[in-house]
DNA sequence: TTGTACGCGTTATCAG
DNA sequence: CTGATAACGCGTACAA
């Protein structure tokens, strides 16, 4: 490994010159300049970042977590984030929980160890309790959540997000505007908020509609694919079957239209399907679904400049930062069929 | 921010032995183990992984570089990855380069800074050329390729996938036995040799069964939905219009399906399709697709297990490690319709 | 314009 | 078992 040093002792000038010539070019002499060049040309020299972030105390790094690669609803995200990275000189080094297992003690070590300069929490909720960050709050890198709806614990962090309740009420009076009211939920884990809050939207609006929700209406699909189509079957079976399902995200939605279709069932005229989010894929579905649809790109930028205003040490407060949804009307949704 | 320093202040010790509390602490006296540790949790001391790597020079970090979070085929590997990285106490850092846009600097700076210990290429073309490398090849850490096919130019680097070609002839060869004659190819891109090889197996098929492919009927789909879409429809209207198409990804299978449907043709009555990969939602499309699957968490294990072989320094030669794919047959493919 | 010399936080060596 | 101290590679006051 090739160090300043030596490059500096081939050039035949000191190290510090060899540094400005790397960080501040103008201050040296143009003569001096083309033997530094040589020399690095010549021993094929980059600088260690390792230990310019060190010396630095900054790296220019932020890292990303999210629950899984291979979620289709990060790519909208994800590009706003690293638009505004690029145009204001950030690097993005996403960490991938696998669904939500790092362990507490790593998470702790990303965040005291200076390793990026920032953290996004993208849908995936971070198990440092309040009670262990609260020691140096000062000091630890600023950290913002996206997209995740936030425990009341873990309020004291910033956030970028839809308001995931109305929404998702607004996904259930449409479907009760259809004359729906025996309208199954399929919810994502208990372990996210984020579902929490969309099932909560969903009550609220059954609720005021004065809608009873029948046991076994409200089933768990993993926010898989697989979970999704048990999840459908249990509901399929289920003595009062529902005349609509409301999926807590696109993904299951996709695997919830399979199962009601493989039981020769027609969507939407027997059963009509809502998703959440307006994956890439939600239009090309058979039947295309309806779904709600978030700004994501929009929330990635938003998360951005709101982290980069934080790590500049400007105050960014510890509100949530709510976008708006939309409801997209297609065609995996209809009137409720006669009784 | 507290440091060592700090640390061995309050617990009145030397910066030595609290590193030895820290790294080897079987190493520390009961008594004085205890003092530090009350230091620690006093101040909320957390070692700056900076500073360790840097000393170290090395990070127990591994990159992974992929076109696009959001890219469901991803998971399977990603998944093999962890699992293997997990074990030998590596850490993952994704770095999504947005279909390839990271410059030849910003990979330069990857390889060569030596922020990570090792750097897998998954599906995506490294443009270092083999002369930038060069330079100091003994030097720079391990990178492998996985998944992605590798040109000739950087067949120096070791390789982890599947036989593309051969795959992609098996694929044309199934529609061919189904006496299909006129068959579509919809393509990637022409940057990804992935692609490309595929390409080549269908070339190679058709050609070794004599049949001759139209002009217009070999399109690109842009690895995406929408590009698939558009390439759908141009087959569509080919005045000689195929009676079956093969995509060279599953992703872009899904937006063929679509059009083709939309079209009010049938699959596959009217067209076959046959998609590349197996994604997760493959079955569960309607009709579930034909497709050719790869082992995909096996690819993510063998490259981390081969990388971490040369991390340790043992050397791992060049060579392209090979791994079986399977022909998935399904119902988005039947016999030719009677002409 | 250039060079000297110090410090960043850690680990490793070696002496005690 | 513990402490003093020398690196690691770089950036930067400060001096020349």
């Amino acid at each position: 490994m090739v160090s300043i040093k030596e490059v500096a002792r081939i050039a035949n000038v000191s190290i510090a010159t060899v540094s400005r010539y790397i960080n501040n070019p103008e201050q040296v002499r143009e003569a001096t300049r083309n033997k530094v060049q040589i020399a690095i040309a010549e021993t094929g020299y980059a600088p260690n970042t390792l230990a310019r972030n060190f010396r630095r105390g900054k790296s220019g790094i932020i890292f990303v977590v999210l629950p899984s690669v291979g979620d289709p609803f990060f790519e909208g995200v994800m590009r706003g984030i690293h638009q505004v990275a690029e145009e204001q000189h950030y690097s993005i080094f996403i960490r991938e929980t696998q669904f939500n297992t790092l362990t507490a003690d790593e998470y702790s070590n990303m965040i005291f160890s200076k390793q990026a300069d920032g953290i996004i929490l993208l849908a995936s909720v971070c198990p440092i309790t309040p009670t262990n960050l609260s020691n140096d709050n000062k000091n630890r890198q600023p950290i913002i959540i996206s997209c995740e709806s936030v425990t009341p614990e873990l309020s004291h962090f910033p956030s970028v997000r839809i308001d995931n309740i109305s929404a998702a009420m607004e996904a259930t009076s449409y479907l009760i505007n259809q004359n729906h009211s025996d309208i199954g939920f399929i919810y994502g884990t208990h372990t996210s908020t984020l579902t929490q809050d969309r099932e909560r939207g969903y009550q609220r609006a059954m609720h005021s509609a004065k809608l009873p929700i029948a046991e076994g209406w409200v089933v768990e699909g993993g926010l898989t694919l697989d979970g999704a189509r048990k999840a459908t079957r249990k509901l399929l079976n289920h003595h009062q079957r529902p005349t609509a399902i409301f999926c807590a995200n696109d993904e299951m939605a996709m695997g919830c239209l399979h199962e009601i279709k493989s039981a020769k069932l027609s969507i939407p005229e027997d059963i009509s399907v809502i998703g959440f989010d307006d994956i890439r894929y939600a239009e090309i579905l058979d039947p295309p679904l309806t779904t709600i649809a978030q700004p994501s790109e929009e929330i990635g930028e938003r998360t951005m400049h709101r982290l980069i205003k934080a790590i500049e040490g400007r105050d960014i407060g510890a509100e949530a930062e709510i976008v708006p949804h939309k409801l997209v009307v297609r065609r995996s949704t209809g009137p409720a069929p006669k009784k």
